[in-house]
DNA sequence: AAGTTAATGTTATACAATTACAATGCGCCG
DNA sequence: CGGCGCATTGTAATTGTATAACATTAACTT
């Protein structure tokens, strides 16, 4: 039934998922002694104003329309310091960057991404992560990180044909 | 025991690595009506020189240096052609290609990378792909294509420390 | 207040990928 | 053979993604 399926699901309550999250990100942060200066939380605003992985240059630009003029670099290191934190989550197929849905949880995340609307889901299957663990150890190999991206239709955009 | 593990064995005979790696792109061309054209070919053989992923504008360099002197649109086709039948994986996590040691076998690829060496290997867990299907199929998901990567340290390099 | 570190600003550049259009090669039909 | 159609390659320009290197500012520490 996978009740929760933000995303994917047909339309939700987007603006408890911004609050969910920018209030987990400020919990993170104090607790941990992290600082969510001006740049990283506007960043991190930006970010989830949609399920849709954002690009760096996308929030460039949106940044800039707001006044702030950032340069690149800005950009990325505010982005390096979410995804460093769990906060972000990088969609490296698509240079692409989206908000983590169990920020502070300690998950490793798999994330579906629809070539039809952009849409980008994350779940987190413990024991697809532990097969891989599972097959690194077989190879004497250390994880440091793990980078599962399925793309394809999602249900709405496969019922309607869409596929780009 | 993981036998077959030419990549993070200490040392292997790569020339066989690279005849089976071209005579299987040949057959499989053969087969399939393809043309392993002379840039493609090349190409191949350049990602082939070794088990380092490699990117679009080092196989450039490369093919610049033996005076053919292309440019990027030429390499991208030849990257685009080899990787559409299965000869070259794409990295995404490295924007990078790597050959691929199952050409025209019809599986689906988790590849681990190394931080310290740069090595990459490539793994065919059928069930970690059923995994994924399953969970796609879950949410209803039709899957287009996966990438699984992932990165850490690879036997040698996490015994001797080296971490980049 | 002075020293130290983290964060941001600035400029320039490196690296990755695509667009658009021209030229060439090659198989096929008449 | 000559002309057509299609795949491949060439070329020029541009766009997109990411980092290097160094200067400046802000925030915490003593
Ligand atoms: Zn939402
Ligand atoms: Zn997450
Ligand atoms: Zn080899
Ligand atoms: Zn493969």
């Amino acid at each position: 039934m996978n009740a929760v399926n933000p995303a994917f699901a047909g339309s939700h309550d987007h603006r408890s998922c911004i609050s969910h999250a920018l209030g987990a990100a400020e919990r993170l942060c104090a607790s941990q002694g992290l600082r969510l200066t001006a740049i990283r939380r506007r960043v991190l605003e930006l970010i989830w104003r949609s399920h849709r992985p954002s690009g760096a240059y996308e929030l460039l630009g949106q940044l800039s329309a707001e006044g702030h003029k950032p340069s690149p670099p800005t950009v990325y290191r505010a982005l390096d310091f979410l995804v460093a934190h769990g906060l972000v989550h990088k969609v490296s197929s698509r240079n692409a960057y989206v908000g983590c849905m169990h920020a502070g949880q300690d998950h490793v995340a798999q994330i579906f991404i629809c070539d039809g609307c952009s849409l980008a889901f994350e779940q987190a299957d413990g024991a697809l992560d532990r097969r891989i663990r599972r097959n690194a150890r077989d190879l004497h190999f250390h994880i440091r990180e793990q980078t599962v991206e399925i793309a394809g239709l999602c249900p709405d955009c496969a019922e309607t044909g869409r596929d780009d």
